[in-house]
DNA sequence: GTCTATAGGGCGATAGAC
DNA sequence: GTCTATCGCCCTATAGAC
């Protein structure tokens, strides 16, 4: 066992959550995160880039789509493509459902937050144009498909969360999906 | 004439364009363009609520698309709806090329200036989906057409500003939202 | 690990318009 | 008298610099 206490950046999301729950964003100091976490203010700052990065993962997400992305059959058209890739994260959804509501109803009462969160969808929106176009898709028609389907997975998530069966949220990219097509059609 | 000059915002948000554009967002102060301005710092923060929003003109172009909205026949496809209300604004750009120009370069040169950028958009496709359900159109059909009509605006905006031959962004609209259909389909 | 500049909020004062 | 725009000063927390 080492000089501290393992997973200080697992501690830190865990009580910035919780506090951020607790009293609000704006009203929950670093300081205050830190110190429940059992480090110092610095040690934050060393994990995340900001107060706000502490509640998203990075670029974890848009890693997993893009990589599922090539793995996708290259018959499909890129919006299904995109679609199944967004369905093969189902798990990573699916086995935190109430982590993912509270971690939501945070980000949705405060405007801070909800600014990061579409700068996340719009950077995975941007991963996976590019990875369209590395499968030869061209221009427009790659970054429309990666705007359109982050556009089905902002609503599949939005009704996931809301979903009082609990189906898992692959069911919801795929309804959204073909919502999205009958509007278009 | 009053104790001061007049336009005090406008004066503002000329300052602020002006210094981001010469030194970058992050290494200009709020002194530096209140300065500028000639106006003290505490009413930069009376007219925007940060240093942000200084670039961004509230909810005007939203409250535009939505009013553009109303006025659209009412046989149209929400999608078409949305994208007709989009072209009707097409003056509010058409008009201050070298100014979106300029602003956008600003934009794009810093993360925290894209967030805003993007709260903006998505909060316009919010405006737009209840306009949609005000119109009779359901859900989910009322936010993924909200979306998808953003997402072609977003592509349209982008090339409007590349655009050699400057072109209407109507027309850009047009062309994008044709590609969004024949990716759909 | 320590230091510091700056964002941005609170509150009261001032002075013109009406 | 009220309303509204501006200023001045004080404060704390963030986040970057050293």
């Amino acid at each position: 066992m080492g000089r501290w206490e393992p997973d200080a950046k697992g501690r830190l999301e865990r009580a910035a959550l919780e506090l951020y729950a607790e009293r609000g964003f704006d009203d929950t100091t670093v300081a205050e995160i830190a110190e429940r976490a059992g480090v110092t203010e610095r040690t934050f700052f060393r994990h995340f880039a900001d107060k706000r990065e502490v509640l998203f993962r990075g670029d974890e997400l848009a890693l997993l789509v893009v990589d599922a992305l090539k793995s996708t059959p290259a018959d499909l058209s890129p919006l299904d493509a995109v679609a199944l890739a967004l369905e093969s994260t189902a798990s990573f959804f699916d086995d935190r459902r109430p982590h993912s509501k509270k971690r939501q109803s945070v980000i949705d009462a405060n405007p801070a937050l909800r600014e990061r969160e579409l700068i996340k969808l719009a950077s995975m929106a941007e991963s996976v144009a590019h990875a369209l176009r590395d499968r030869g898709v061209s221009d427009p028609a790659a970054g429309l498909s990666a705007e359109a389907g982050i556009a089905v997975f902002k609503v599949a998530f939005e009704r996931w969360l809301d979903d009082r069966a609990e189906r898992s949220i692959a069911v919801h990219i795929r309804e959204a999906l073909a919502e999205l097509k009958s509007v278009t059609s």
